[in-house]
DNA sequence: TTGAAAGCGCTAACAA
DNA sequence: TTGTTAGCGCTTTCAA
């Protein structure tokens, strides 16, 4: 592989003078730039970016810490940070980590080796045990963290406004005359599942119905939790009205133990859904969902990263929160009885 | 960010005793080791792996080159490749092209400049112009292709044995008594896409049943080309029992065609797909799919192509096909009049 | 078993 | 406007 020695060489000027021309210093006599040109064309001249990293001591390198790529909701946003990394000349390593800490904790060091110039961070639950986090920030390397907030962590953020997503979903629910509902959440581990079940404690608040515990189940964010706990809970004699599922994995389990059980929707029950379900829109009933815009986060972490990057100083933590998005279909198109309280009107919607 | 310098100055041992630390060769005095180490943590020490990279030319990343990670067939195949890469100690950088031949270019050109140990590339389209890949490989990079082998090019890949999988697929419909099968296929400019439609027309031709040319509809493998060749065709007069398109989003489309015409599966029209459809197994009616192994593709392709990497020379090129799995659903769970032919016997399934 | 030093391919400061 | 050169942080010989 050529080095741009041999550029030069071949070209007949001094390294200096190829390195001005490979990054377009105007200082550069034109016939020499043609010519340097040619010879870089000829020998399929591609600068070392190591050499240039190690000169520079910038990557343009992000890492991209992520729970795992399989799961609907980050494909959105990985894209949504390489459109982004690319834009300004960054490119991204991504890494999953299965939400588990010591993955997160080796794959942190990695980055760090690698020299990263930033690192979007979807952080792994960890109980409290965030030393390896505040060591990647004391070492100056920008991290923006990217859908969950790790609590106790002064740190840049983009999330959801998952508490008013989940707020305009119950508020839909109540409005079409319900009122025994039924969540299944996520681990309350997670900043995320937290949020969502404060949206649905809220305005069943709001609405004046208490809340009943029983109606509240915890999943793990996964397809067999969804069908688990949606069978228990159809089969319990609880009889929810409307069954709100916080993650599109799980609705997609909580949709089969519904079809399994021969019940259909909105007729025997309601279901809404916080996330996009997979496949929704082709099949029947077409889910009631909050979606949320995981390409912005993605897109906006790293503007916002790279605004820290390139100020090359440690900027005060900003918290972006974008909104969710209440997508309305068939699946809670059936109205009950009127709510039991009044003090909900549709203006709050 | 502390160096090996500073490391070995603190620890009171010359820079090559840190490096033989790091390395774990065996020759350092246990002592020694142990008093490295200390330092090590006690800086936060983490080795640049610029510095590595350019005295060793390896830089342990690899370039994984696909159309688009919001595919759905995307984000198990990366997840296999970071599984494999992983295993092995090296990172993946993911470029997105969109399928365009001009970003296939640029991304090549700067996973160069990267010095990437070997390239994952998912070519685009290209209408011959290969020129770019070929100068890759020139250049000592090993490529590994993935999921298409771009025609007239002498390079590793991992594939699906999509021909068989098309067959299996279609074996099954007719025998299941269809034998006016339409097929909406993708560009038929992509391998893929002919393979799938290779599978079709030859177990057709196989059950002796005449090719209609107006059943073979072309898309462009989005879901709204399913959804409107799908209208069309359902529309159109031609009657046909069965419906097989060849990817998961085309497949959304075209389930919500049926949706919107008021048909149902498998009484009005059966269906298949080759690709697993997001959401499949949830709804009603479950489809009856070919699922590739998508997985494993990005395995076997990183395990393939660091048997390159790491042997250091250029290997005469290796295809990988693996098969693709039948998953009958009830899309296709309704028995038609008998075939009109018998020399298809089960056996063959 | 450890230390000294050359050099990987660049950039950037300075000299010419 | 172009050339010369030190040095980025490592690895790896070779000597001690």
């Amino acid at each position: 592989m050529a080095t741009i020695k041999e550029v030069a060489r071949k070209a007949g000027v001094s390294v200096g003078t190829v390195s001005n021309v490979l990054r377009g210093a105007s200082t550069v006599n034109n016939k020499i730039r043609e010519r340097v040109n040619k010879v870089i064309r000829l020998l399929d001249y591609h600068p070392s970016h190591a050499a240039r990293s190690l000169k520079t001591s910038r990557t343009h390198l992000l890492g991209m810490v992520i729970s795992d790529i399989t799961n609907p909701f980050f494909p959105q946003l990985a894209r949504g940070a390489e459109d982004a990394a690319i834009e300004h000349g960054y490119l991204v390593i991504a890494s999953n980590t299965d939400d588990q800490l010591e993955r997160e904790k080796r794959v942190l060091a990695v980055l760090r080796s690698r020299r990263v110039d930033g690192i979007l961070l979807v952080v792994a639950p960890n109980g409290g045990d965030m030393e390896h986090i505040r060591r990647v920030i004391a070492s100056k390397i920008p991290v923006v963290c990217l859908d969950r907030v790790p609590e106790g962590l002064s740190v840049s953020a983009v999330t959801t406004d998952a508490i008013t997503g989940s707020e305009m979903c119950m508020r839909h629910l109540i409005s079409m005359g319900h009122c025994r509902i039924a969540i299944i959440n996520g681990n309350s581990e997670l900043q995320t599942a937290r949020d969502r079940l404060q949206g649905y404690r809220n305005v069943l608040t709001e609405a004046g119905i208490a809340i009943d515990p029983e109606l509240i189940m915890t999943g793990d964010f996964r397809a067999n939790s969804g069908y688990l706990l949606a069978k228990q809970l159809l089969l319990s004699g609880l009889n929810p009205t409307a069954l709100y599922v916080t993650n599109g994995m799980m609705a997609l389990g909580a949709l089969r133990a519904v079809k399994e059980l021969g019940l259909r929707c909105p007729s025997d029950l309601a279901l809404a859904v916080f996330d996009e379900v997979p496949g929704n829109g082709s099949f029947s009933p077409e889910v009631t969902s909050v979606i949320q815009p995981a390409y912005q986060i993605g897109y906006q972490g790293v503007e916002l990263l790279l605004r820290q990057v390139e100020s090359g100083e440690p900027s005060t933590p900003i918290q972006i929160r974008l909104p969710a998005e209440l997508r309305i279909g068939e699946s809670t198109l059936l109205r009950r009885a009127e709510p039991v309280v009044s003090n909900l009107s549709m203006n709050r919607m």
